[in-house]
DNA sequence: CACCCTCCGTGGACGCGATCGACCGGAGCC
DNA sequence: GGCTCCGGTCGATCGCGTCCACGGAGGGTG
């Protein structure tokens, strides 16, 4: 990871389909090396995956909510993280510190379905408590912040 | 919108740097009607940006919070909106039903630079009180979720 | 019913990009 | 000094991106 690969991560977070032929303009290398520097990012897991990003509301995702969770003592905190996993309206799920164990993120197309989601959670083995907040717009997600170079 | 736009986003959403012959290989078209239709896509708000996913810690953000704002009776909420995007340390901005108005998503190097940004957040005028919570591990995050046909 | 217009696709052509292999120069080590 | 390794450039080949001309389906109109 020298300055040439941060050049090159940053780019490619903001935009992820700029050809290796631009990369390498941008960067003063020839293509083949940034090439050959993009593949180790990837299998060194720097670049986990390429994505485009969607405007939900397009995509029939128009509710955003966030959903914290309180575990029940006697629940097996990786039945629960499975069980989490398996419901695709959860985007996002963090484990915390604190009285709530889970956040999680999660997007579906009516309040009707957030209800059902919620319901859902509520009785899942091993959890206790849900607490859920509703976003009434999103401002901004995953914005992309300027890498600076490790303090050295 | 059609099915084929369908296809195209959700396969953009998986791997945003296929190309535009894959692309017309897995949906059966050709290239220049891809090209046309992710181009429509793009114009049309649906697709908003193509990034690169990174592992956080590789560049230098192993912390992961998340603070809830009240907003101050007094305050101006734009104004403390146009406060919030000029940290670029918050990643995420949702305005929120309840008592905390924000919620944001942050990443920092240290916890000292959380410290740091939650003074800061703190003293921002408008702010009246924070609520942060430390992401101990992120378990998974913007997953795509499968995109389903509007229930016509 | 014939006609036209529009939309959206295909096919062909051409220049550029991706990618492979051969080569090369500097750093580190005997 | 010379070997080896790493990481780069260069050149060639093949496939892709992209522009353009063409064509067929569908809908509105005389």
């Amino acid at each position: 990871m020298d300055a040439i690969d941060r050049s090159l991560v940053e780019l490619l977070r903001g935009n992820a389909r700029l050809s290796y032929a631009e990369l390498a303009r941008q960067v003063g290398l020839s293509a083949p090396a940034v090439h050959e520097r993009v593949g180790k990012l990837e299998s060194g897991g720097v670049i986990r995956a390429y994505r485009a990003e969607v405007e939900p509301e397009a995509i029939g995702l128009g509710v955003t909510a966030l959903i914290g969770i309180v575990e029940d003592s006697g629940g097996d905190t990786d039945d629960v993280l499975e069980t989490f996993r398996q419901m695709p309206e959860i985007e996002s799920c963090y484990f915390m510190a604190g009285v709530e164990s889970f956040l999680l993120k999660a997007r579906v197309g009516t309040i009707a379905e957030l209800e059902q989601l919620i319901v859902r959670l509520s009785r899942t083995p091993g959890v206790a408590s849900t607490r859920t907040g509703i976003a009434l717009s999103t401002k901004w997600e995953n914005r992309p912040q300027p890498i600076e170079p490790p303090a050295s």
